[in-house]
DNA sequence: CTGGGGATGGGGCCC
DNA sequence: GGGGCCCCATCCCCA
């Protein structure tokens, strides 16, 4: 005999004691922000705990304390409160970064929820574009109020009377969620170029995410998101969107906009030609798959990690080609001079990792002049310059050759290992801090 | 301080 | 849909 009720009031109970931080064993510090939490719970929730506390389950006596410094205590609140309640508040202003928190604590469950919130979002856009087609012919182009909402996004910029896409909340720099590689540049994720272009004088974040109020709330469990009202996330959004024009109930990344008629008139060309909106900010594109590109600007993902140097990329092609420059010294120009150089004027440069030419006046100025290929190479393989970077480097066949044979014959290769980040970022970022 | 060049990353689009 | 190329903007380093 089973009481269905029990794992919800036996849940709820342990949401009781959290709250009143009765049996709490375990403390977790969110940027100074401090969370009380059951060890055994978040044992069993997160795969990250779940290693962490298993490491020190010899000193169960002492509470645990962990600390993180990667994302918000906001974030980590709903987290928390989904951990306790099954409920996860997701919004599209919150969702990347539970997502990125939830890949960090090796959460599945609320990742695939997030993709599901973002996927969902995504249906949106091609439903609202059926819509505008749909309603075009209801437009009363007075009142407003049966006129259908249409997309303002870049055709509206071009007109001169640009919108904000400032996120609500400019203080959380991306980067903060690990997805991007120590080496990465700037301190905060640049904009997608798109926006840079258009509004070169913004330096608030990528996202545009729709309001605070569009709370959804998701239960776990099935594999499916659920909403926890009637209507879900996309249904709900499909009946606000065109009717109420004071109001922004807009789902994620979309924005709607009354307009003039003459904006309007031209949107149903710029639609079909353009399908894909991109749910965090105005971008939209004609393929899906540019779309999917397109995205990982947003959640940082970077699945390519060069094999040489361990940098990470988002896509293939850019992976290739730092490959090419940086490591294999494609480039058929002398790096100190400029001057175009063959196998015969010049010669192949190891730095490290990094690799370039030289003409040989060049390497005869900088006495490299005498160093044979091979014994470079033997130097290399001995004593790579660049610490232990090198033994991830995967030359093949590489023992018996020189750098210029390996370089002109091309068996330096790329080796293309597409990776889940999130695990390695995860050990690389989060150190948390026991006691 | 400034300009040039390299590296990187994003978008468009072809295959 | 993925791979890859081209173009362009931006950032960073260095002379």
């Amino acid at each position: 005999m089973e009481i269905s009720s029990h794992q919800s009031s036996l849940l709820q109970q342990l949401n009781e004691q959290r709250r009143q931080d009765v049996f709490c064993d375990c403390s977790i510090l969110v940027e100074g922000k401090i969370f009380k939490a059951h060890r055994n719970v978040l044992f069993a929730s997160s795969g990250y705990f779940k290693m962490l506390l298993s490491q020190n389950s010899r000193e169960t006596s002492q509470p645990t304390t962990a600390t993180f410094q990667t994302f918000s205590p906001d974030t980590f609140t709903v987290i928390l409160d989904f951990v306790y309640s099954g409920k996860l508040s997701l919004t599209g202003q919150n969702v990347i970064e539970v997502m990125s928190a939830a890949s960090f604590l090796q959460m599945t469950d609320v990742i695939s929820v997030c993709k599901t919130f973002i996927k969902s979002s995504l249906d949106i856009s091609e439903k609202e574009k059926d819509r505008y087609f749909s309603l075009s012919d209801k437009d009363t182009g007075s009142n407003g109020v049966e006129r259908p909402a249409f997309y303002s996004s870049s055709w509206q910029e071009e007109g001169g009377s640009p919108r904000s896409h400032v996120s609500p909340d400019p203080g959380k720099p991306w980067n903060k969620y690990g997805y991007h590689p120590a080496s990465q540049r700037s301190p905060q994720r640049p904009l997608a170029k798109h926006e840079q272009r258009k509004e070169p004088s913004k330096k608030a974040k990528h996202v545009r995410l729709p309001q605070p109020s569009e709370v959804v709330h998701f239960k776990s469990g099935k594999g499916e998101a659920q909403t926890s009202d009637s209507g879900n996330h996309v249904s709900q959004s499909e009946e606000q969107v065109p009717v109420d024009a004071e109001v922004d109930p807009t789902p994620a990344g979309f924005q709607y906009s009354q307009g003039s008629d003459g904006i309007a008139r031209s949107f149903p060309d710029d639609l079909t030609r353009l399908r894909f909106k991109c749910p965090f900010c105005t971008h939209v594109v004609k393929r899906k798959a540019d779309l999917k590109r397109h995205l990982r600007c947003h959640t940082g993902e970077r699945p390519y990690p060069c094999q040489a140097c361990g940098k990470r990329f988002s896509r293939l092609d850019h992976l290739s080609s730092h490959f090419r420059t940086i490591h294999q010294a494609c480039k058929l120009i002398c790096r100190k001079c400029k001057r175009h150089v063959t196998d015969l004027t010049g010669q192949v440069v190891q730095e490290g990792t990094r690799r370039y030419r030289l003409c040989n006046e060049c390497l005869a100025d900088v006495g490299m002049e005498s160093l044979p290929a091979d014994l470079e190479a033997e130097q290399h393989r001995t004593a790579p310059a660049d610490g232990d970077k090198d033994c991830r480097w995967h030359l093949s066949e590489e023992e018996n050759r020189s750098y210029v044979e390996i370089v002109e014959d091309g068996s330096a290769d790329l080796v293309i290992q597409q990776v889940d980040d999130s695990e390695e970022e995860e050990e690389k970022e989060i150190k948390p801090n026991i006691r």
